[in-house]
DNA sequence: TAATATTCTATTGATATCAACCAATTGAGG
DNA sequence: CCTCAATTGGTTGATATCAATAGAATATTA
């Protein structure tokens, strides 16, 4: 069957559903890791990319995320509703959106950052030298 | 400020982070390329899945592509409403399920595997030869 | 064999993801 | 100015994702 040997091939071979499967194993890890802070590993990522000294509008953020602009609407609501970040009409550009972190955004992403911190640790460790060359793979594609 | 360069850290080193865009990205791109054949990137890798001389029940079939059972009987819904894939009680044990590929399944997995052919050199290339490492990163992580 | 534990899947509720479409605003030409 | 195109987010509908929970069937053990 030819059909089988290709599907072989595929599940052997395709980046897309190897990248997917990592994906999901990660965020599951870092879920757990960072439960006891009330954020998933996604929402970390997000506040990490709103932690700057200006505050942000969304179409940089999305981009910089690769993802898109109505994801980042609606992964925005759960953070705001919780009091992390706020979403303020841009005054110079009412089309647009000023997202920026609250005291309280700033609080919950250093108690995260620890977890962070050792749990990414623990994965370099697992994943050894290639670490880097992980990071740069990824990078290539996003 | 520290919290602000921990932030600076962590956007470019987060593996976490740099997967999840990663996966995003290459989804996005296969739903694109597959969508004349009405199937996406995780619907293709799911049909791979199940073509086996063989059925298979749930459980493998989540543990690898590293989803949580709950996912992988969402996702079974659609591809069973479309007529691609079976779902039967397994007779040997009743509490399980045997998932295997109807004619169609096979008929579109087969068109689809065009696509992924040409989209997938496609990626290589742009990759380089780096694509082998990233496999074997992706792989350790999943 | 009966009671208990384990395994397998489904369901629910919350968030994530994208495409398609829409609304409001701004910008560019005329 | 005024029209029209482009930009910026939001909304809707479908699928994806997981935790928690529940139900059914099997396996284990007393």
């Amino acid at each position: 069957m030819e059909l089988f040997e290709a599907t072989i091939h595929i599940r052997d071979r395709c980046i897309c559903l190897h990248a997917q499967r990592a994906a999901r194993a990660l965020a599951r890890r870092f879920d757990d890791a960072l439960r006891p802070h009330g954020i998933t590993s996604g929402q970390f990522s997000l506040l990490n990319v709103l932690n700057r000294p200006e505050p942000v509008s969304m179409g940089p953020v999305a981009k910089f995320l690769a993802m898109d602009r109505s994801t980042l609407t609606a992964n925005l609501k759960p953070l705001e509703r919780n009091g992390l970040i706020r979403i303020e009409v841009d005054p110079d550009d009412r089309r647009g959106r000023k997202l920026s972190l609250t005291a309280e955004g700033r609080k919950t992403l250093r108690a995260a950052m620890s977890i962070w911190k050792k749990e990414h640790a623990e994965l370099e460790r697992e994943i050894g030298i290639d670490a880097d060359l992980l990071r740069a793979g990824l990078r290539t594609i996003a």
